[in-house]
Order: structure tokens, then C-alpha cells, then sequence
DNA sequence: CCTGCTAACTGGTCGGACCAGTCATGAGCC
DNA sequence: GGCTCATGACTGGTCCGACCAGTTAGCAGG
């Protein structure tokens, strides 16, 4: 492991390390954990950085404490929330990949149901907005981390435009997800295969008000990079 | 229940206090929290108690803390994730009224998106259970919050037939947050306005895989929650 | 005016004490 | 035997007071 510990806290690095320990299966959901006191003699830690991390780890929804009982890994690691997700990323495996696969699944569901409504509603403003990524994702000497940061930017703004709050937040985690682990999102955008056309027809398309084309376009240009992505994994 | 949010733990209790003087603006984002030793003599408890819940506070996202510097609010509530949506629900007025719409309005997305798949690759087993659903829906002496529980399996039944483990984790945040304030929501299960017609003929179509009239009754029932809500708020 | 040291903050860690729930155990009773 | 319930040895929760470790502002000296 190069980057054995390259966390700040004493809690943190705990917190973390504990985290991989779990998602990888060295302890059984509804396993209990050891007690913080003796976490604390085997990591050569004062109780109180155990304690933290143990908060933490309740944070993420990975254990469950209870006073006087012992703290428990959470029973069914789905209740645990979206912070686990890089781990299961990077874990690679059968299921790292397929999360990947979901992700970007999700991704075009959002981005066909947010140009729609960008069809709907958007204001001039936003759709320059929109126009100028659009045209910077269509300069020839692009690089692959600068489109897939364009792309990314694309796919907020149209978010943006939906007025939907809540999708603003989703999208953001869904980010948070994404740039845990770009590289691996970064053969999508090698310039050979990456093409920005979806991105100015849909934006075309969102200027003339065709919300199902608008739709549609931005839809293939998901569907496209979920095809691409499960043949470089493949 | 009245308010006084009557937690257990004295740093669950603070952090909550925190959460919503921070959501309702009393720290605006970028201003410095009192320092730990300050809090921790102001709610008369140990410093100890407050570092928890200001570890608390950092890991929902609404602070950042920095070792020798204070701690501060998190410059823009968008990064702070989904933990302050409760809040921000609570809080009544303009905003908690349209994240509600919001709400309503992605859980048709998802619905319309999760009966296609469905129809698309649904099994025997989990079309039955559906069923099951959608006939129990349709019972005449139903409650309200039944209807309501009941609504929400089958929600929750046709998220886990699409096989996407992130839309499973997605849903159950919205789970949460639904559940976090039931009862605005109860209005739309009255028996006189509720009506199990949509989850049947999903069901059907679903049975006979025909996925455009699959996804278009989830969106329809969708959508006609989405209108009556906006009847009842307004 | 600028540089750089210093002192007074901030949060981070420590350890050791005690309070407060939980749970397995086993004595006592039916 | 099988049940109840006291009890003590766990568990986590809170407190104290000390010290370590970064940050920052202000002041002395150039």
C-alpha cells in the first residue's frame, strides 16, 4: 500500500481504516466491533480519537452504537448511505464495476430529464451559459481531464436550469462520487472517441424549445458513454 | 409533538441546536463558529461533548474545521449534502413548500423510470410481489398512512428491480426525508382522492413488458400527486 | 515600510476518573 | 425442570485538566 495512511487525524486515519475494513468484509454486517477501549490499546490511541472515529463511522451509517451494548456493523450496508460508494468504487471487483456502470446510468437519466425541462424553461442567460461549455467541449485540442471536467460542468448547469433543488443537491453528491475516481471515467474522453455533438444539438435543440429532441439527444450521448464504458471494462 | 428536539446525547442534542441555527441563517456561511472551549462553557458541558458534535456538524457537511484556525461555516449550504434537507423541510415557508414539490417531482422521475426497466427485465417473483402491493393498495377500508407505507414499498419494490444499487441508495435517502415529515404528505392518500387505479395498470403493463405504458402510468400517478399537492399547499 | 519573532489564540490528543445503560449469569423460587 | 430477577462485569457517555500542535495577529527591530 504506497499511501498507507496519508490522513491528518489520529481519528481520521482510524475512522478511514476501519471504513475499508468494513466495506471490504473483515467484519460482518451485525458483527459487533471491538470495544472502544480495546480499539484503543491496539491502535496505541487515546480513547477519546476511538471515540471520534467511531462517530464518524456512525456518520457514514456504517455501525450502529448503543449505550451499554456493543457497537455493531449496520445490518445491511445499503442503509449505510452514499459516503461508503467511493470505497466500493475503488475496491474494484465485480462490484466496483458495476456501481460504475449504475452511476453513469443514473447520470443519463438526469441528463435527459434535465434537458427536457432546460427545453421547458430555460432563460437566455442560462442557455449562453450552456452554449459556451458546448462550444469549449468542441475545441479540437482538448484534453481528456478538460472535457471530462467540461462535461461535468454541462451536466450541472442543465440541472441548474431545472429549478429542482433537490436534484442540485443529488447531482453534487453524485460529483462528489465521480471525481473520487476520475481516471477510471477518463478513457470516455479521449479525443478519438469523445464527440461534443450531443452536447451542441442538445443545446440546439433546447434554444428552439424541442423538448423531446433535447431530451432524446442528451440521453444517446449517456447511453453512448455507458456502452463505451462497459467495453473498456470488459 | 412540540419542537425542543428532545435527543439523547448531549452532543447529538448541540449539534442539532447548531444545524438549525446554522440552517436558518443565525451563522451566515463563512462566518467562525465560537471556539470549542466558548460552546463548550456556553451550553455548560464539556469540551469533550462539543467536539463531538461539532465533528458531528463537519461530517453533515455545514462546517469546516481547521486545526489552530476556527471553525467555520461552510461557504455554500449547496456542498452540505442531503443531512440538512430535514431542516430545510421544517422550516416551513418558501423554500421547505417547493423542496417538497421537488421532492414529489424526482420521485416521479424515478417511478417512470424504474416501471420501464421493469417492464423491461422484471422476474416472475418480483412482478408477484407488486402485485401483492398494488392489490393491498387497492382495499376499500384502507388508512391514509397505510396507503401512504404502502405507496412507498412499491416505490421502493420497483427501485430494486431495475438491479441499479445506487438508485436503492438514492431511494432510501428520499425515504428518509420523506419519513421525516409524514403527515404533509398524508393529504394525498385521503380515500376520496387516492386511487390504486395507476398501480395496477403498472403492474399490468409490467406483466405484459410493455414498458411506454409502464413508465407512462408511474408518471402519470406521479404527476397527479405532484398537482394535488400544490392544490393543498397553496 | 517591511520582516520576522513571539504570544495568545485555535483545534488535537492524552489519560484517567466516574456515570449510565445492557446483558449474561446464576441463585432462588415456583 | 423451568421461570424470575438481582447482580456484576461488561458496554458506551461525560467529565476534568493537562499538554501538544498548528494559525494568526501584533509588536519589536531592521
Amino acid at each position: 500500500m504506497s499511501r498507507a495512511t496519508p490522513k491528518k487525524n489520529v481519528a481520521e486515519r482510524i475512522a478511514s481504516t476501519l471504513k475499508s475494513a468494513i466495506v471490504r468484509g473483515r467484519f460482518q454486517p451485525g458483527a459487533a466491533l471491538p470495544s472502544e477501549r480495546e480499539l484503543a490499546e491496539q491502535y496505541d490511541v487515546n480513547r477519546s480519537s476511538i471515540r471520534e472515529a467511531m462517530k464518524r463511522l456512525e456518520g457514514w451509517g456504517l455501525v450502529t452504537i448503543r449505550h451499554g451494548g456493543a457497537t455493531r456493523v449496520t445490518e445491511f450496508l445499503l442503509n449505510a448511505g452514499l459516503s461508503v460508494l467511493p470505497e466500493l468504487l475503488e475496491s474494484g471487483g465485480q462490484l466496483g464495476t458495476s456501481v460504475l456502470g449504475d452511476l453513469h446510468e443514473l447520470r443519463g437519466l438526469l441528463l435527459g430529464w434535465s434537458a427536457e425541462q432546460a427545453a421547458r424553461r430555460a432563460d437566455p442567460s442560462s442557455v449562453a451559459r450552456l452554449d459556451e461549455l458546448a462550444r469549449r467541449l468542441s475545441e479540437p485540442k482538448l484534453k481528456p481531464a478538460e472535457a471530462q471536467a467540461l462535461d461535468y460542468d454541462f451536466f450541472e448547469q442543465l440541472v441548474a436550469i431545472t429549478g429542482n433543488q433537490l436534484l442540485v443537491l443529488f447531482s453534487r453528491v453524485v460529483r462528489d462520487i465521480y471525481f473520487r475516481a476520475p481516471e477510471r471515467f477518463l478513457p470516455l474522453y479521449r479525443p478519438d472517441v469523445f464527440d461534443a455533438g450531443h452536447h451542441r444539438r442538445a443545446v440546439a435543440a433546447i434554444k428552439a424549445r424541442d423538448v423531446k429532441v433535447a431530451g432524446d439527444t442528451m440521453r444517446a450521448h449517456a447511453a453512448s458513454a455507458l456502452t463505451l464504458l462497459r467495453k473498456e471494462t470488459a
